[in-house]
DNA sequence: AACGGAACCTGAAAGC
DNA sequence: TGCTTTCAGGTTCCGT
């Protein structure tokens, strides 16, 4: 569920419960959570004992740096991680969950939930050296900004439609249906569009767009808990994303919805071109 | 190699 | 009210 901008507020909280902490004791309920053929006793094994350096995020994805190898974390649809006190009762939806001594010996008890269970908690073989999926990420927005010239040229070799291309992990690192939505609208551009037919210029309003889109969902997050925007009840922060046949906020004619390679896909035929 | 589509799961909302 | 259908912001695999 969650895009760069809740992965990344995600890694700034989880920094604040388990940065510098030692991680006691860890319970996994629920091993599809899990690469095949890795057991719960393994996990456990590869981080009970351990202390936690650091938080790490790239594109979707999280990695918990301990003092002796990582664990990676992709919130997949519909992951958040919360924090509770030691002891407390199992919640709904709870996968994994990391009992440790904080900071200023506090303890705490942090918590994976998944219903949907598409996120991935990952240990590393020992004989693995880093996570491929992580270390083939393209470059990501956030941290190292976008280099117009560079995307472009990738794009140039694509003939895909742009959308779906945006949401390759290997284009851009984090851009998810929302984002992707949402900057094609900014920067007025066809989503049906083949990649490789954008121009520099077109590519430029596009990473603008890309831009603008995370750091603006970024802003909105607030508190500990990871939200994800447009729950029941809140508004619809969104320009375009989930208000199809309304009028367009440009043109004022409807917004059009379509299937575009397997993801909803919201547009005005009429300012995106 | 590149692409569309299905599959992986489950809950919430919409439809009837 | 209650049953059924549809949809979901992600990734991966399979067949063409």
């Amino acid at each position: 569920m969650p895009e760069l901008p809740e992965v990344e507020h995600a890694r700034r909280t989880l920094e604040q419960w388990l940065g510098g902490a030692h991680i006691d004791t860890v319970h996994v309920h629920d091993a599809r959570i899990l690469d095949d053929g890795v057991t719960p006793a393994r996990v456990v094994r590869a981080l009970e004992g351990r202390r936690v350096m650091a938080l790490e995020r790239r594109g979707k994805w999280l990695r918990i740096v301990l003092d002796s190898g990582s664990v990676f974390s992709h919130l997949g649809m519909t992951g958040k991680w919360v924090r509770c006190e030691v002891g407390d009762e199992t919640l709904r939806f709870e996968k994994v969950r990391l009992d440790v001594t904080a900071r200023a010996r506090k303890r705490r008890s942090v918590r994976y939930l998944d219903p949907r269970m598409f996120g991935r908690f990952v240990v590393l073989k020992e004989s693995d050296a880093d996570l491929p999926v992580w270390s083939e990420l393209g470059p990501d927005p956030l941290v190292d900004g976008i280099d117009v010239a560079a995307l472009h040229a990738k794009l140039a070799k694509r003939k895909l439609a742009i959308k779906p291309t945006l949401l390759d992990q290997k284009v851009l690192a984090g851009v998810g249906n929302i984002v992707a939505t949402e900057a094609l609208f900014v920067a007025r551009i066809d989503p049906r569009r083949p990649a490789c037919e954008l121009s520099r210029a077109e590519v430029g309003k596009l990473a603008r767009g890309i831009l603008r889109g995370i750091e603006e969902t970024l802003a909105m997050q607030e508190g500990e808990t990871i939200q994800y925007v447009e729950e029941p009840g809140a508004p619809n922060p969104f320009i375009i994303y989930g208000h199809e046949g309304e009028p367009c906020p440009r043109c004022k004619r409807p917004l059009a919805k379509m299937v575009l390679a397997g993801r909803g896909t919201v547009l005005c035929a009429h300012c995106q071109r």
